[in-house]
DNA sequence: TTGCAGTCAATATC
DNA sequence: GATATTGACTGCAA
């Protein structure tokens, strides 16, 4: 079915997310009859700038078939070649490579009209994909990845947003606020689009989030690495600035030459029914019908959501039944809405401990992703997994910090105790005195069918004393309630002290030794790594107990919750309530 | 089945 | 127009 409806309703390439381009890229490869040649050629002056890639591109593809990592079941269907006897990721690198190369040629449309022309920013910037590979052309980047030590993310997230500020090639948000930056700004700022798909392969979004909230090493999957990988790579390369500025005028000069070709074509575009012109912002009605429109979540609906998270960061699935018809809301979404936030607090938690470490490390390139290394090896009463594992001496005040909690898991909403539910303060006075008495509590809507707790109108947004989710405020008031066992349990909840033992905790503990032993000592490829990659090293594991205070907190509220949850649902599901 | 990691892409914000 | 945010999706693992 998917083939059939690809021959027969070919999106345009630029259309084409990098998945989507595979199947593409595999029919070319597989027209092209010898895999040695499906080196999707590269035009005029990228050509040169795309060397490396291309190089070590061919290496790889001479090495066998293009299979992919990320496909494994349709590796099978790629090519009769041999898979490369070298390393499966040798050819796992190679349509990965591919995909990201130019494909002028590939005529996507059915009328076989070229797209490329039509959004030659994005196929030209993706065809210089300018890893800096040189020297290492034999390692694919998963081999990169896989062998590569253990980056300090953070670290490179910094140099590569310092390396672009300082070239003007982006200009982020914590400049915004400065005049001065945005008059610096240039006018057409390479940006992190650019960056992104020609050095990372990823969308300008991803880029911004992975920038601005990089997650440590020893937390990300072999995928998640990558990016790190690059970047780390692009930053060793001396010319990349060089490259990006290259690329840069390009793609303007792409971009006037489309321009005005566009402006003399216009007549014939616009008539042109089958070739329409899909990137040039002009999106096409059969298609703009079939999209969906995205749900955009009205505040109110947001605070009620991270009410009921306070409460349940992992709701059942009655539980998010109930809040999705309360809040007017597709369960999807609500699920959804979950498993982001969940993820999201996650990264913003990691953030905040680098800003919190770096402020009382000034001057370190300490990054968690190396504390926690440094940890593993460290003795543990003063490391920082040390501290975490261990969590603050029992009964120890939290001070200023108990409100963290929330903080950095909603941002504005307060500490899980008494400021749990700060957030909207003014706006829920009303709701306090007169719906008090009815609180929202997350399980009570698995338990009841009281009706009311959750109002959120989606057309309108309702008085302060209407507001949905308004009474979870009252809810940790009632969370001492419960009996012996949850009683302890929800107290910690709620006053995100104790118990700090939490599966965050055990989680870094674990991750420890991942982490310590990412690199394959003696290896004379780990050690080409170590000087590839170069990064550097604090050796500063102290002072971070105040940022992983903050850390236990919420990873000791959220999973907690979620694992007595868990315990008492095999046992007293009814009974459970916080 | 559930949760998560990673990502896209639409939209909001600046 | 660039960047930030965020709902949705895919693939994977337990």
């Amino acid at each position: 079915g998917s083939v059939s409806d690809m021959l027969s309703r070919p999106k345009p390439w630029s259309k084409l997310t990098q998945k989507g381009r595979e199947p593409f890229i595999r029919m070319q490869l597989w027209l092209n009859g010898e895999l040695g040649q499906c080196v999707l050629p590269a035009q005029g002056q990228q050509q040169g700038q795309v060397l490396h890639s291309v190089t070590s591109l061919q290496d790889s593809l001479q090495q066998g078939c293009a299979s992919s990592e990320s496909t494994p079941k349709t590796s099978a269907s790629c090519s009769p070649a041999p898979e490369s006897p070298m390393s499966s990721s040798e050819s796992v690198k190679s349509l990965t490579e591919l995909v990201q190369q130019p494909c002028p040629t590939i005529e996507t449309s059915k009328d076989g009209k070229s797209q490329e022309p039509s959004e030659p920013p994005a196929s030209e910037s993706q065809s210089t994909t300018p890893l800096p590979l040189s020297g290492h052309s034999a390692l694919s980047i998963q081999e990169l990845v896989a062998m590569s030590p253990e980056l300090d993310t953070y670290g490179i997230t910094k140099r590569v947003k310092e390396v672009l500020t300082d070239n003007n090639l982006v200009w982020l948000t914590s400049l915004k606020s400065s005049r001065r930056a945005r008059k610096c700004a240039p006018n057409s700022a390479l940006g992190q689009r650019l960056f992104g798909e020609t050095i990372l392969g990823l969308t300008q979004g991803s880029v911004s989030d992975l920038l601005a909230r990089p997650k440590p090493w020893h937390k990300l999957s072999l995928k998640g690495r990558e990016p790190f990988v690059r970047m780390q790579l692009w930053l060793n390369d001396p010319n990349n600035v060089e490259k990006l500025m290259d690329m840069k005028r390009m793609e303007k000069k792409a971009y006037m030459k489309r321009r005005h070709s566009s402006v003399s074509d216009s007549q014939s575009c616009e008539s042109s029914s089958a070739g329409i012109d899909y990137s040039q912002g002009a999106s096409p009605q059969p298609q703009h019908q079939l999209k969906k429109p995205r749900v955009v979540l009205a505040p109110e609906e947001k605070e009620a959501l991270k009410r009921a998270y306070q409460q349940k960061p992992y709701p059942s699935p009655k539980t998010i039944e109930e809040l999705a018809t309360q809040l007017n809301l597709k369960t999807s979404t609500v699920i959804n809405w979950f498993h982001n936030y969940r993820s999201r607090i996650r990264r913003e938690l990691f953030i905040e401990e680098i800003q919190a470490g770096s402020q009382s490390q000034a001057g370190s390139s300490d990054s968690p992703s190396a504390r926690s290394s440094r940890a593993a090896h460290s003795s543990e009463g003063d490391s920082c997994d040390g501290v975490d594992a261990e969590g603050p001496p029992e009964g120890k005040p939290s001070g200023p910090e108990a409100d963290e909690y929330s903080n950095a898991t909603t941002k504005s909403q307060g500490g899980p105790a008494e400021s749990a539910f700060e957030a909207g303060e003014e706006a829920l006075q009303g709701a306090r005195s007169s719906e008090k008495a009815e609180p929202f509590q997350a399980e009570s809507l698995e338990d009841t069918d009281d009706e009311g707790r959750l109002r959120a109108p989606r057309q309108s947004s309702p008085p302060a004393s209407q507001r949905p989710g308004e009474a979870l405020e009252t809810l940790p008031n009632s969370a001492t309630e419960g009996d012996a066992s949850t009683s302890a349990a929800s107290t910690s909840v709620l006053t995100g002290e104790s118990s700090y033992k939490s599966k965050e905790s055990s989680e870094k503990i674990s991750s420890v030794p991942s982490t310590s032993s990412t690199p394959a000592t003696g290896s004379q490829k780990a050690n080409s790594l170590q000087s590839l990659f170069g990064f550097s090293e604090a050796a500063s594991s102290r002072n971070t107990r105040d940022s992983s205070l903050r850390k236990k907190k919420a990873a000791n509220l959220n999973n907690i919750i979620h694992r007595l949850e868990k315990a008492a649902s095999r046992e007293e599901a009814v009974e459970w309530e916080f």
